[in-house]
DNA sequence: CTAATATATCAAGATAACTTGTTATGTCAA
DNA sequence: TTGACATAACAAGTTATCTTGATATATTAG
């Protein structure tokens, strides 16, 4: 079980990574509907199954997804937690509104 | 200049890719402070000139930063409406409240 | 004009990420 | 128990990204 203790700064580095794929994006749109078993995104992206295997991976080891295991079905799931973290790491890197502060130089 | 037409997915891929570096984060977290020219990053991240310039250019074709020319000093600032467009997506790909919906194989 | 400074760009090498094909593991049906 | 299926993991090759050092361009000071 890769858990790795992350600086504020790795996090929002493996979370922003996850999320800069195409395949990884269309899995997570997939999964916007409600759990998949890995068949189903298979067959719906068109896609290698390792290549999915690989990807889904990724997301899970980010925190993105969960998975459940029923049968010799795994089922994938978002994990809401994960987006409101991302929408807290995007809101503190937001341009505060006050002035320009200090110039530098020139 | 670098203006090439993007699919959504692509769009969100140039963003959260832009986004998923230290280096990168740093400039932004620096910038937040307001607007910076290239030789204050320099030195306040101890960063080689060329790898700041790689850096402030990713981010400048993602839309995060934009530059001022002053002189010989070049000036970076983030671009609010950027964070707006990140927030956007976010917001987007957080799963539906909703129920489970139709459940695949098993 | 010349030298120094600020920045960008480029080329080469290093590292990391992704893809594909293959093999391994577990589960179920016959 | 055997075979088929679902999935994960691995290995090798490919491609993308990052770093470093070198060179190019523009600007300003002297």
């Amino acid at each position: 079980m890769a858990t790795v203790v992350h600086s504020r700064a790795d996090r929002a580095i493996e979370l922003f990574h996850a999320l800069s794929d195409e395949t990884r994006l269309e899995i997570i749109e997939l999964l916007r509907k409600g759990e998949r078993c890995v068949c189903e995104l298979t067959d719906t992206l068109d896609a290698a199954q390792s290549r999915l295997s690989f990807h889904l991976r990724v997301l899970k080891d980010a925190g993105i997804v969960r998975d459940r295991k029923d049968g010799r079905w795994v089922h994938y799931e978002l994990v809401p937690d994960a987006f409101e973290e991302i929408e807290t790491l995007v809101t503190e890197m937001k341009p505060r509104v006050v002035g320009q502060a200090t110039n530098c130089c020139a």
